[in-house]
DNA sequence: TAGATAGTTTACGTTAACGTCAACGTCAAG
DNA sequence: CTTGACGTTGACGTTAACGTAAACTATCTA
């Protein structure tokens, strides 16, 4: 076949592209994550290590562990493909789902409350004659702010 | 004053009703996120201690270390209130408002990409007579699933 | 008075996810 | 040939966030 490399990377390049280090690339093999040919003893990334690559850095900035990720991986691998394993794989898939919906909400409610308090706290100031703080529009004062 | 104590808790029940552990309580505490009062040498938690650790618990839901919650729970603590510390206060607010909003962007990539593998899994079957994996409803084919 | 129960401090152990260092291989350039 | 640049495999170190066990205290109950 022609395009015998149609996008091959070294550790280094890799590593530069996604801000990590060949350590961590390296670990990441070690923990079966992902698996790049050999050209004698070197790594040779190729595009698809590079998207696997990309998922499991998503998945560690979304709070999920290393192990996770492999099984979270895994479960594209149908591989043979028996049924059984088929719905495993989909329940395993909609668990996941309903771990980050929660954690969206969880998300959104302290992104809610930041919210909140930035605006609280822009539009605050100090009242001229009690020093207190009060509100810099309505002139409301502010007992005590907090979660 | 005549409530006294409006609604307290021992460190076992506040442990229990948060499933988390004594032993993580007082880690919180020797962090500096928690500082129930002391009966003798008792801990005692109050209301407002109760609503700090439901707020620690959802930041390390959504991925904060410890530190950064406790860095979170000071920008409540205006204190004196200094016009130089509330412009630092509204700064690592708002960085904490992007990084949120960051994170919420990775998990609605991720949840949009096992949303489609999950339905696409559901609606798999096997060709009689091919034995190949194909959509339950258009009979197409597919050559190759995953990231 | 003696457990039983709930709490305390102190201190060492554990796991995940790498960092760091040492010792070595390899290959093109000077 | 040797000097880098780039890579490799161990192997040990590190940090965060607790777990776990030991030894002790205080209070309530039978």
């Amino acid at each position: 076949m022609a395009n015998d490399r149609s996008h091959n990377y070294s550790i280094k390049q890799l590593s530069a592209e996604f801000d990590v280090t060949p350590r961590t690339l390296r670990y990441y093999e070690d923990q079966g994550l992902l698996s790049p040919e050999r050209r004698g003893q070197q790594r040779i990334y190729n595009a698809a290590d590079r998207i696997r690559l990309a998922w499991i850095l998503r998945g560690r900035r979304v709070g999920f562990s290393l192990a996770e990720i492999g099984e979270m991986l895994d479960l594209y691998d149908l591989g043979d493909g028996r049924e059984t394993q088929r719905a495993v794989t989909l329940n395993r898939c909609k668990e996941r789902i309903k771990a980050l919906e929660a954690q969206r909400e969880d998300i959104n409610a302290t992104l809610t409350e930041l919210q909140g308090f930035a605006s609280l706290i822009s539009n605050l100031t100090r009242d001229h004659e009690t020093g207190k703080w009060i509100h810099a529009e309505t002139g409301e004062p502010v007992a005590h702010f907090g979660p």
